[in-house]
DNA sequence: TTCAGTGCAAACAATTTGCAGTATT
DNA sequence: AATACTGCAAATTGTTTGCACTGAA
């Protein structure tokens, strides 16, 4: 899955909703793809502005809207009070496993808990659009540091 | 369980560590569990204060995070910016189906999903303390009535 | 009697909004 | 050419903090 494809497919969903496709909002998501793990809206601003690129705060908020909508990212939300996003590339879900202690996050994946939560959708009836899990812990380095 | 039991509790707690067992403390918790389903603080706060209860907003936010930490209550954080907390009566976990256009709030559990999250847990070396699994779909009445 | 806890208002952090200017359609 | 999008700063929302006062230990 590279930039390309996926700028591509903000355009596409952009233009289906009659948005205007930006160079502002291409760079967002661009930005968000180019760095690796999660990150909270204010230090990709800070990010983006380091690299020289002339973008609002606004508008990063904007676009993050926009790309949690069309599914190109993921927000999560851990012990602090903002948000991180992260971008979907494989499309592959995943979730977090977050030390309360020293705040790493590893994430992990498992199919049964795919299944889980296809079977709890049905059994409400309910269309699945997407999922967070967190489990929260201490890790072993806390656990011994301490 | 029974609010006085959960008072003994959290009563408990605060003496091991240390804090002060105050009118104020008690009545937030008890507030808390005659809410029905989630409330976030500052409706806790309206609430308390329209039943005649001198409380001020740092008081509730204040325990809030002492319950938190005596694993009296949980967490959690739907759509909206704000938190939503709940008692955690008979220490049945248990987590949330929320319905992205209506807000509908689903309660489920899975000792499934319980054994998931302690396998990966031990996998990864983390003493678990607690999790939060959210999953975001629409539900019937907004699938059929749109 | 002491000092942790309280209420209040002011401070703060994250996010949203209003508006005049800019650029995609 | 029209108007959605942008940048900026001001506004709003959720939460925390500072301080003088109060009450649990």
């Amino acid at each position: 899955m590279n930039i390309d494809n996926v700028k591509e497919r903000f355009s596409s969903y952009l233009k289906a909703k009659g948005h205007r496709i930006t160079n502002e909002r291409l760079l967002v998501l661009e930005s968000l793809c180019n760095n690796e793990s999660h990150i909270d809206a204010e230090n990709l601003f800070i990010k983006m502005r380091g690299r020289g690129l002339k973008v609002s705060r606004a508008t990063v908020y904007n676009t993050l809207q926009l790309l949690l909508q069309s599914n190109l990212i993921k927000r999560s939300h851990f012990g602090e009070s903002h948000h991180h996003y992260e971008p979907f590339l494989g499309g592959r879900q995943h979730h977090h496993l977050v030390c309360a202690s020293c705040g790493k996050v590893v994430e992990f994946s498992s199919e049964l808990l795919n299944r889980i939560q296809s079977d709890i959708c049905d059994k409400h009836k309910f269309k699945f659009t997407g999922s967070a899990f967190q489990i929260t812990g201490v890790c072993r380095e806390c656990s011994e540091g301490k």
